[in-house]
RNA sequence: UCCUCGGUAGCUCAAUGGCAGAGCGCCCGGCUGUUAACCGGGUGGUUGCAGGUUCGAGUCCUGCCCGAGGAGCCA
């Protein structure tokens, strides 16, 4: 059998025989006992002279292969001196349980078919500066760590569409390019559209009120845009945000969804991920077993008092920074609400306490462990009065909101909802210092490539 | 935009103003259970760019470019 695939390895010409599956390496515990095949790439690889070790990667996992001179062809047990990092193959072997291999199985290889000898390849199993892995961005999504991370991010995006699709949520798809600014107060990326110019958005909420006024409970989830010129662990110029929306919701109901929604994701990202944040992202999962609801909620009056107790010298009116996010958090062992902040420090559409209109029913989530700001929202001015006079107070001209003030004139009705920042989300869960790891491809201020 | 730090071999980094080096990668050799394998040998440089000071500049000075961390803004 060994010849036999060994004389395919050699002429590389044909495929394995059908009683040779192909298999996965993450269903590998399936097959032990049986020879199987794995497509995939050299991922690293050692020797110690009659024995070598080819470290294969097909991006369900790693697995070693085993090649033992006494076993092999001359012609296979040397293919190990042509094959270079990163080459692109096929192995065949036997799979068996081995305490001493990573992961626990191995294949005792039998055949290997070079599909491409890579040249030599930039990303070392070594360490790298992160200019430097930035620019080889498309390459080093092929790492261990990096895999770990946008499978996490998968899951973060399904496990949020899961829970708000069985809560009767629609998904309802916003505009990317928009005529309008949403909060009026960030720069947006500015594009020709024919004669006039359009914006790519920087948030798809003012659709979503409509959405909602015509479905009840919506949602969109795409990627927005902020030209601004952050230069944070916390900001890409390019990110994908969630966005529901409610109709005949309150400030209430609205914290109480985000709460039931943040813990639903942490709570499936750390069942089906658990072990791989600890294993290979070394990332402490203690703090997130305790993300269940209620989470605490904070009154930003309170808040202020809090920051100001560790001497920070913050006067009430003005918004929260984020070493004073990190130090609110601090004092909390979950995720922790700050509502009704001053009026002026929010956008125009927020709506003000009716028993105390200088501060707004809003609420930003703020995540533990110095994460800061993960969602934000809020109750949303239904008044058609009310928010005419707050356009006209931030300088926002009437005619490119005359639908969103429509959506006032026609069955007007109190409505909520928040934004929750994919990114940021997965970082906190993940535990990685910076956000641009959190994305395939990030965008930020100094970056368009790859 | 502002503040701070940095830019030396393909990569990660050393080098009192005095011969530009190490580890990894790569090439050659050795090793029958390796774990970022290990051991021996070899290869590898416009010290970000432009100017200046000096007998002499990777090192000091000026300007510019690029990057990182932070601030503001926000998710």
């Amino acid at each position: 059998m060994a010849q036999e695939a060994g004389a395919m390895a050699e002429t590389g010409a044909k495929g394995v025989a059908p009683s040779v599956p192909v298999v996965r390496i993450a269903h590998l515990n399936e097959h032990v006992g049986q020879e199987v095949e794995i497509q995939g790439w050299l991922y690293n690889k050692r020797s110690s002279g009659k024995i070598r070790f080819l470290e294969v990667r097909d991006g369900t996992g790693i697995v070693q292969a085993v090649m033992v001179r006494s076993e092999l062809p001359p012609e296979v047990f040397d293919l190990y001196d042509t094959v270079t990092q990163e080459s692109s193959l096929t192995v065949q072997g036997w799979v068996r349980q081995e305490s001493r291999a990573p992961g626990g199985y191995e294949l005792g290889l039998t055949g290997l078919r070079l599909i491409q000898v890579a040249e030599p390849y930039p990303i070392t199993p070594k360490e790298h500066g992160i200019e430097f892995l930035m620019d080889h961005r498309h390459l080093w999504l092929r790492s261990r760590r990096q895999q770990v991370i946008m499978r996490v991010r998968s899951e973060v995006v399904k496990a949020f569409r899961d829970w708000l699709d069985e809560h009767e949520f629609v998904l309802i798809d916003a505009p990317i390019l928009t005529p309008n600014a949403v909060e009026g107060t960030t720069t947006l990326f500015e594009t020709n559209y024919f004669d006039t110019k359009a914006y790519l958005s920087q948030s798809g909420q003012l659709y979503m009120e409509a959405a909602a006024m015509a479905f009840g409970k919506v949602y969109c989830f795409g990627p927005t845009f902020r030209a601004e010129k952050s230069k944070t662990r916390r900001h890409l110029t390019e990110f994908w945000m969630l966005e529901p929306e409610m109709a005949f919701a309150d400030l209430d109901e609205d914290m109480r969804v985000q709460e039931e929604l943040i813990s639903y994701v942490v709570a499936r990202v750390l069942e089906r991920f658990g072990s791989l944040l600890r294993d290979v992202l070394e990332r402490d999962t203690i703090p997130l077993e305790n993300v269940k609801p209620p989470f605490p909620r904070l009154a930003y009056d309170d808040a202020i008092k809090m920051v100001q107790a560790a001497g920070e010298p913050l006067p009430w009116g003005e918004d929260l920074g984020a070493p004073h996010e990190t130090l609110i958090a601090e004092h909390f062992d979950r995720p922790v609400f700050v509502h009704r902040y001053p009026v002026q420090a929010k956008a125009f559409y927020m709506k003000p306490d009716p028993e105390r209109p200088e501060v707004a029913l809003c609420a930003d989530l703020l995540a533990p462990e110095g994460y800061g700001e993960i969602t934000g929202g809020g109750q949303r001015i239904d008044d058609l009065q009310l928010l005419e006079e707050r356009l006209q107070q931030n300088g926002l001209p009437k005619e490119t909101y005359k639908w969103y003030l429509d959506l006032r004139r026609y069955g007007t009705v109190p409505h909520s909802g928040f934004g929750v920042g994919i990114e940021r989300t997965v970082a906190w869960i993940c535990g990685l210092p910076h956000v641009r790891e959190t994305i395939p491809f990030p965008r930020l201020l100094n970056r368009l490539y790859p």
